[in-house]
DNA sequence: TATAGTTGTCTATATCAATAGACAAATTTT
DNA sequence: AAAATTTGTCTATTGATATAGACAACTATA
């Protein structure tokens, strides 16, 4: 039958040649992605560079060069003469339910978390937005641009888009608070739900590499959701960037 | 007070440069991501090479790397004289909640779609699969790998553990029925949810680019899952692969 | 202390990635 | 028909990427 088969090379790691990704970032996303899976505890020595060299095929000055990035990053250590050591960067699990806020249920991941809002404005809802909202399309919608951190650690990085009518000072209120929840308890929204969520991943583009603080190359969870009030009315259009090298996305209270 | 500031970068499409993705990639994955989200409809005509080229400030022989790549992977055509035109590859909306299967809930977006077994064995567990599945570490495990497919086009890649005991034979109930749900009906298990769901995302490796049939450099979203009955007894354990450039998830349900 | 194993640094070479300019070939517009 | 626009092809040059080998510097261990 079609048992017993399967070549299992040894978790299917392998690298591309001319593929338009260095080998050395390959390699590095491997690394990091070994880190992220479990097969490394903090402070464990990664093996050497000879032997990692001859797992993936290649030259040890490539070895390094990946190495030598993830040092950069703060996730490895070498030592001369002793090896190079895990300094693990758990995952942040970050949790998306109907409920889902920012901070809420990241207890006992983070000691310290917050959301910053760097930017807003006012304009015209595009055709995306208006439809998420159901506004006519180029009515005035006030957009905020957040991040969020956890130690200090940016995490996640949202443009959120509301109607200008309605929610007239909203910017102000999210400064003062740093809450989207508390912002909206003063316009007389005491709960809401999240209505869908459409989720996709591509390369981070410069503002995202700029506002997360992340390397070239990285990639990013990308969210997109409309949130509704009890009785179904849209109030928020909010797409948001987290880096999948530091974020997990559980999808719990089903 | 912070109003009416935001520079707006046109969408804040930029690109990095020596950061181990080549520009050409950078660029192809952009313009990817600009059909996907809609900026340009079936058919539509891509600005001329020296527009894009003035546009990420490249030259234009870079601009036409990343094209011709496109060209290759069947998303654009160029045309001498006349110009570059989309063929349109609207991504597959793959939904995802507590009851969520393969091929439910993609009618109407496809119109033949299938799960094919590609491989199987029997192997100890590991610690992560013997935890999800609440097993003895080193228990005997069926593991089955499968592709999903959409109109003939690789859509996902699942590995998918059983205990061995309880789940005997279930790769030939795979094979022959070709559905998870129908093999499992085979094991007096009518009815499952999915306890939990952790996402991530990272860039495939050859596995990955072999089985989806996609280019090298590409992103995967990674899901991980438990389905469960409904009593609460774990009986799948599943990683699945989907290529970001022709699926994004649909969180609904919740 | 000697030895083996590790990371760090150097030189050299070949290939890929990106820039630059010129012109051909095809199409659309004037 | 002529001009303008667009993609296709060619040559040449520069910098980043990858390979190869040798040896230094440091650490742990026999």
């Amino acid at each position: 039958m079609a048992g017993q088969a399967i070549v299992d090379k040894a978790m299917a790691n392998s690298i591309e040649r001319r593929s338009g990704v260095s080998l050395w970032r390959q390699i590095a996303d491997q690394i990091l992605h070994s880190i992220a899976s479990g097969d490394f505890t903090e402070n464990a020595a990664l093996p050497a560079e000879m032997a990692l060299a001859e797992r993936y095929g290649v030259n040890r000055h490539t070895v390094r060069s990946a190495i030598a990035a993830l040092v950069q990053e703060g996730v490895l250590r070498a030592e001369q003469g002793r090896g190079t050591f895990v300094l693990s960067r758990k995952r942040l699990s970050y949790p998306i339910g109907a409920r889902t806020r920012f901070s809420a249920g990241l207890q006992g991941q983070a000691s310290e978390r917050r959301s910053v809002l760097l930017a807003s404005a006012i304009e015209p809802a595009s055709r995306r937005v208006a439809e998420g909202l159901r506004l006519a399309k180029g009515a005035n919608v006030i957009r905020l641009e957040m991040r969020g951190e956890a130690d200090g650690q940016p995490v996640s990085r949202a443009t959120a888009w509301f109607e200008a009518r309605r929610f007239a000072g909203i910017e102000a209120a999210m400064a003062e608070t740093g809450s989207i929840t508390a912002s909206l308890e003063r316009f007389s929204v005491s709960d809401y739900l999240r209505q869908s969520t459409v989720l996709s991943a591509r390369h981070a583009d410069a503002a995202d590499l700029a506002d997360l603080d992340l390397q070239p190359g990285a990639i990013v969870l990308v969210t997109v959701a409309v949130n509704v009030t009890p009785d179904g009315q849209p109030i928020q259009f909010a797409e948001t960037r987290f880096p999948a090298e530091r974020v997990e996305l559980k999808l719990s209270a089903l």
